[in-house]
DNA sequence: CCTACCGATCGGTAGG
DNA sequence: CCTACCGATCGGTAGG
C-alpha cells in the first residue's frame, strides 16, 4: 500500500522528521550532547540538508521546545477536563497527565535543558503562547472553585504543575532499586496530598 | 597578610579549586557545554594538570555531584531542625532551604544534568550516601508525627522534597516578567499547601 | 604541574 | 537536498 500523495508537501515532512529526530536526541543526550550529524543521521537526511529548514542548531531546539514542551500536554489536560467540582476536575487532569507523561518520564527533560543550557532564554516566547490558555483555566477554577482554600488561583495552578514536575523529578532520581516505600502508589499519594492542601476539609461527618 | 602554611596540602587545594571551577561551569552550561579547557582556565591550572587529580571529565562531574548535590543542603536542614511537632519542624526546614537555595536557584541544575546527560547513572552511589540520613529523619517524623494524615512516611519526605524542587523549577521557568500573581508569596504558599496536604486539620474551633 | 601535541569531531557553508 | 570542505575546538596524553 503506497500513498500517491504525501499528506503534506515533501519539504514539510522532512522538517517534521528533523524535529522528531532532534527531540528524541535532545531528551536523552541534552543539547550540547547532541550533534548536528546525529540529527541528520537519525532524520535520514544529509547534514547540509538540515540548513534548508533551520538556520542553526539552536533554531532546531527552539522549534522542538515550542512545539513539544510538556506544558502542551499538561495545560490541554486541564483545559479539557470537564467536571463540576474542582476536585474531580483536577483528578481527571492528573489522570490525563499520567497517560501522557508516565510512560515517557524523560519528556520533562526538555524543561531542564532549557533551564540549564539556555538559561530559560526561550521561555518568554513560550509563555506568550501558554498564558492565554492559562487564563481560561483560571476562569474555570474560579467558577467551580467553591471548596478551595483562599490561595490565589495562579498559585493553585502553579503548585499543581509543580506537584507533577516534583513527582517525575523525584521518580527519575529514585530509580528502581530504592526502598519501595518511596515509590508505592506515589502517584496517587501526590495528588491526594495536593488536593488536601488546596481544598477546605469537609466538616467532620 | 600571608599564610605560611596552606591550610591543606598543596595538591588538595588544587583539587578543590578544580571542583569549584567545574561546579560553577556545569551549573551554567551543562556537562557537555563545559570543556576541560574552560575548567582549567577557571581553576588557574594547565589543562594537563587536571589529569593529575581526575582520570576523566566524567570523574570530575561525579565528584561535584557527590560533594555538592543539593540534597546535601536539604537533608541536613531536615535533620537539624529541632522541634516537637512536625509542622514546626518542616517549617523550619523550609526556612533553611530558603536560606541556602533561594539565592542560588541554579543549584538544582546539578540534578537536571545528572538526569538528562547521565540518565541518573551516578544516583545509586549518591543514594547510598543519602539514605542512611533519611532513616533518622523518618524516625523523627514518626516520633513527632501525631497529627499526620496516614501516608507512608517515605512518601511524606519525598513529597516535601518534591515541593521544594517543584517550587524552584517553576520559579526559574516563570522568570520575572510574568504576571505577579504567579509569584507573590509563592514560597510561603507552597509550604502552606504542602502542610495542609499532610496534616490532619484541627477540629473546627 | 606544564608544554606541545594527537586524532576525532564540532557547527556551519560553498557550490551545484 | 547532497558532497566536500572550512577553521575551531574537543577530550585526552607523552614526556619531561
Amino acid at each position: 500500500m503506497t500513498t500517491d500523495l504525501p499528506p503534506t508537501p515533501r519539504g514539510q515532512n522532512t522538517r517534521l522528521e528533523i524535529l522528531r529526530a532532534a527531540h528524541a536526541l535532545f531528551l536523552t543526550k541534552g543539547y550540547h550532547g547532541t550533534s548536528m550529524r546525529m540529527i541528520s543521521r537519525e532524520a535520514g537526511i544529509a547534514l547540509g540538508g538540515i540548513y534548508n529548514h533551520f538556520n542553526s542548531k539552536e533554531a532546531i531546539f527552539r522549534s522542538v521546545l515550542i512545539e513539544s514542551h510538556p506544558y502542551r500536554e499538561i495545560l490541554p489536560a486541564l483545559a479539557s477536563a470537564h467536571h463540576d467540582d474542582i476536585e474531580a476536575l483536577l483528578r481527571q487532569a492528573w489522570t490525563l497527565i499520567d497517560d501522557s507523561l508516565n510512560n515517557r518520564p524523560d519528556l520533562i527533560n526538555l524543561i531542564f535543558i532549557e533551564q540549564v543550557e539556555f538559561h530559560s532564554r526561550h521561555m518568554p516566547e513560550l509563555l506568550n503562547l501558554i498564558l492565554p490558555q492559562v487564563g481560561s483555566i483560571l476562569t474555570r477554577f474560579s467558577e467551580s472553585g467553591e471548596g478551595l482554600r483562599p490561595y490565589p488561583l495562579p498559585i493553585i495552578l502553579r503548585s499543581f504543575i509543580a506537584t507533577a514536575l516534583g513527582y517525575f523529578l523525584t521518580r527519575n532520581a529514585l530509580g528502581e532499586d530504592t526502598p519501595p516505600e518511596f515509590r508505592e502508589n506515589a502517584f496517587e499519594h501526590f495528588i491526594d496530598i495536593y488536593l488536601h492542601g488546596i481544598l477546605i476539609p469537609e466538616p467532620n461527618p
